[in-house]
DNA sequence: GACCCATCTGAAACTTGTTCTAGATTAGCG
DNA sequence: CGCTAATCTAGAACAAGTTTCAGATGGGTC
């Protein structure tokens, strides 16, 4: 863990800027991995199928993801800036705060249930990204941070309440996504529990209950 | 997923009761196993050493456990037995519930800093574990719950808001965890966020509506 | 255009989880 | 005891993630 020996392209802001066609590959990479992992899940996003897919040498795509779990979280942050993008667009209409948050969580749900394989690949390697990975993860959950921050739609900076608050129904989102994801919760479960936990944001019109 | 052609050793009350060196043996795969995790956490438990560590063939290891994770939750299993019976002689004393399974989350976490390797090795195994596991941990997850409500100490039977507010509590405590093991939280933050999950309880919030 | 260096390619090699096979051992039973 | 089926062992074989290396290609510089 001394000075980083990477690759130029790890970081979101690369060093060295890439060229077209570096950009061209990237892009492919991840094409072919959403194409992939969404047929058959994270078992069916294999480095040299995916090298195949996107006329790369295997070599290549290391050098671009320096593992199938890099490859897979940089492809769930792929997805979040598009979601970050839509509900920019649309923003969740409910006058309480935390039912903005539910709604914004059960629409980014209900996405998850149109692709579930792609949702099982990037969320399991999410969940299961060692150390090596921590700087990319941490990249994704600064992303959900500010798409919950951007639900609660609040005014000034947030306290440190409301932020271990958001920490905690992140939890919830991913334990409860994996809980689905392994059969082993229903959807109807899962929206219970993200209710549950959004019930953690005051409420701004009720003062605290006794 | 037709009948299940299993060894008779796949469930927790096994159709064949196990010999006595059916039995030794398996205690040895999972002395091993924990020994080795203890030592380098999910990556250092392989399959060929734990084999050869507990004198077992590699074949015979996986006839009782199917899989690198199956065995690595039967670990968890096996832990949180223990966790459960020294709960039950020690309880925690405080007099809020919500504050006593506060405190009992953080004994087990205190148990897991002391093994930080080995809780890498049983929570990244739990989180990654796919349908082919989900018996397993099902049976892991229904003991987390007895040893919350355990804390709880209620009387009588769990309204369905107390077991949302659990299961809630439990999936806070599996993320958690895993932002720890991967060092993008510290113990003061992973403590914090416990404190906030638990106040789920104490006051029985109004679920948002989506 | 010639040269240089980083990058890319193709392919083999290595690692570790998992499966398979042939033969030895064990447990249960008459 | 002797038989039979299940279990166990040793070891090869296979699968997929990862590493490595020799050579080809591309882009920038003189």
């Amino acid at each position: 863990m001394a000075t980083e020996p990477r690759s130029p392209l790890a970081s979101l802001a690369p060093a060295t800027p890439l060229t077209e066609r570096q950009e061209a590959r990237r892009r492919r990479i991840l094409q072919a991995t959403t194409q992939l992992a969404s047929r058959g899940g994270f078992d069916a996003v294999q480095m040299r199928e995916v090298a195949e897919l996107s006329s790369v040498a295997l070599g290549t795509l290391y050098r671009y993801f320096p593992s199938k779990v890099h490859l897979l979280v940089a492809t769930m942050q792929d997805q979040l800036e598009h979601l970050h993008e839509t509900l920019r667009k649309r923003p969740p209409t409910d006058q309480d705060p935390a039912a903005r948050v539910a709604q914004t969580l059960m629409r980014a749900f209900r996405a998850m249930q149109r692709e579930p394989h792609l949702a099982d690949a990037m969320v399991r390697a999410l969940t299961f990204a060692d150390r090596s990975v921590s700087a990319e993860v941490d990249t994704v959950s600064r992303l959900t941070t500010a798409i919950v921050l951007d639900a609660m739609g609040l005014t000034g900076r947030p306290s440190p309440e409301q932020l271990s608050a958001v920490r905690v129904i992140e939890h919830t989102w991913h334990s409860a996504l994996i809980t689905w994801l392994s059969g082993r919760a229903s959807i109807a479960q899962v929206k219970i529990d993200i209710e549950t936990v959004c019930g953690l944001i005051g409420t701004p019109a009720e003062p605290a209950r006794a």
